[in-house]
DNA sequence: TGCGATTTCCAAAGCGCTTTGAATAATTCA
DNA sequence: TGAATTATTCAAAGCGCTTTGGAAATCGCA
């Protein structure tokens, strides 16, 4: 049952009929109502071809897979789309997946995808400090919008958490507690989150004139295995010398923690203190940590959600201005933070 | 630059430019090189939109989000996804995602998909024993393929590995070994996949007059938290009658059998045997485990990759025979495994 | 009653591609 | 050489929707 054959079955002419679908106010609300039940009736479904092929706009938007695949980095990437797929197919939205194969042709990816017009727009993740990707979709004319920030010169749509503040509370915290040599477990540096995040770290222990030991800082990608070998070489260091309190970014690198202090005898919240960033990810949030752990927290899913919504209100509204969300991340004291020894 | 547009440029018609670059035999090599230079010269690429309202295909792949998620079905979801998308990108398909937001809402998700025409074909995986899927999507037309089989009196397309003769093997390998009581953390009962594997385990000790203890079977999501409480459950019981052995449906239920083991000073690969299937997830090997692991092993992602691949065969031949490819789950012996105490 | 302003509806022109049925040009064969 | 093939190319008809530019009908008001 398409347009044409439901418009003569009412009698009417197509445009009629499609705008009273559409909810166009030049259609009296009688024949709306008519339109409405007739279509119901016979279960008719516009076709999304047709209508892409009309308005040239393909409701969709694509998202790309990336490709330098950790541990945690998959089940963050999960809880992130889940919450894209499941607010998209509310706003009924498609979301399509493009592969990043490398760092080199990742740029065709986006060529491509733009040049088929199969999507509307592209949500970025993970953006570097130093990022390419704006600058290339915005002269390829592609609306997009990024999950976090970067030091574009371009002007774009974004939705951030606030990881400097987060990092800042949660190294102050332990700062008020007396902790002077503290650890910290970050992701790799060329991500503008990590970059933040270490800011934040940093600028808590200098306002009160620590300096933050260099050692003590690693940027690695935040797994377990990570945070295991990590936690294991600053522990080893002699008891006077070594961190007194751990921040990590991730739950993961948190477990990688406690496996080292169990392996040495360690207790967390009694010998050393515990703080890492909690994404909120299903099953594995810090309250659910052995002791409970103290955490900013920001649920990753909700971000996939709005990053969906202001999506598609920059489609609907493309000459409005750009949204820019920047998201707290509350510190959260649970168990796993104690006064310094 | 569309096609008329190029074809005015070439002096030629549309009908004989779209068929120069499509590859149809009835226009001569020189004016095919023709066209496709001068293709390439304007950067031509052909409307997804149009060319999908006029041949019907939208040249999409669906495939459902998985909605009951834990930390496992994460890992092996993102892995299978990886695949499925690396080679739908290959061979020029998309794919979109669907969310089942529970069961009885599912099939919501697959008859709007289907109405709005907006995927040529979809991929289901995870199937129940008893899956209603494709008898619906079988009634509602739209083509699908199966990653793993189901109980179902539909004929349909599937792609599965040989879970029985995977954990007969397994079984069987522990048996020679002498031992007598071995434990099988196993996936929930209702997926097929979870039976399989049961009945291959048992009918392993069957064949040898021993008959497995129900309560050293456990059918439970298959993670690391439900494997180290199982196995510390076990591990418990008086050292003459616990478990010798243990397999495990995934390496994240051996990673909590190892967490449990330490915690007792339980050797793997001395004091008890391990065996586990290993999906082949990136950075959770077998043969990274500590000790390295005797595993039955199957790439969850090359599964995907072939899934794509067969389903992109049968929409272009859609009378053909319906793919059935089982692939076998190859046995390794690493020092996980050692004869019966 | 008559005339302009509003409502309500419509015919027709795309959107950019594929594909059918036919025409034209090149080639072959008797 | 002329008729029968075969190899190339083309014009035009969709695919099913949106949207433009009017037309017809209804209404308000003097």
């Amino acid at each position: 049952m398409n347009l044409r054959e439901l418009s003569q079955q009412l009698g009417l002419s197509q445009t009629t009929v499609s705008r009273a679908l559409n909810g166009f106010p030049e259609v009296s609300e009688d024949t709306r109502a008519r339109v409405r039940a007739a279509a119901e009736l016979h279960g008719y479904r516009p076709s999304a071809a047709a209508r892409r092929l009309a308005t040239g706009q393909s409701g969709t938007l694509g998202l790309v897979f990336p490709d330098e695949r950790n541990l945690l980095g998959d089940l963050l990437f999960t809880e992130f789309l889940g919450g894209c797929v499941a607010k998209a197919s509310e706003l009924s939205y498609d979301i399509t997946l493009a592969m990043a194969h490398g760092s080199q042709s990742e740029e065709a990816v986006y060529r491509r995808a733009v040049r088929n017009a199969r999507v509307d727009a592209m949500i970025l993740s993970s953006p570097l400090l130093a990022d390419p990707r704006p600058a290339l979709l915005r002269q390829l004319g592609m609306p997009f919008i990024i999950h976090g920030r970067t030091q574009s010169a371009e002007p774009y749509g974004y939705l951030d958490i606030d990881n400097e503040g987060a990092f800042f509370a949660a190294a102050k915290l332990l700062a008020d507690l007396g902790h002077r040599r503290v650890a910290l477990l970050n992701g790799e540096r060329h991500f503008n989150f990590a970059a933040d995040r270490e800011r934040g770290f940093r600028r808590a222990f200098e306002s009160r004139g620590i300096v933050a030991a260099d050692d003590f800082i690693c940027a690695d990608p935040m797994n377990e295995h990570n945070g295991y070998g990590q936690a294991l070489r600053l522990l080893q260091i002699a008891r006077a010398e070594r961190p007194t309190a751990f921040v990590c970014s991730s739950v993961s690198q948190a477990s990688g923690v406690r496996r080292a202090c169990a392996g040495l005898g360690i207790g967390i919240g009694r010998d050393i203190a515990l703080i890492a960033h909690d994404d909120r990810i299903h099953g594995m949030g810090a309250e659910n940590f052995d002791p409970p752990l103290t955490a900013t927290q920001s649920p990753i899913g909700d971000a996939g959600r709005r990053l969906v919504e202001l999506c598609a209100a920059m489609l609907q509204a493309p000459s409005g201005k750009l949204p820019s969300e920047v998201w707290p991340a509350d510190l959260v004291v649970r168990q796993s933070t104690m006064p310094a020894p």
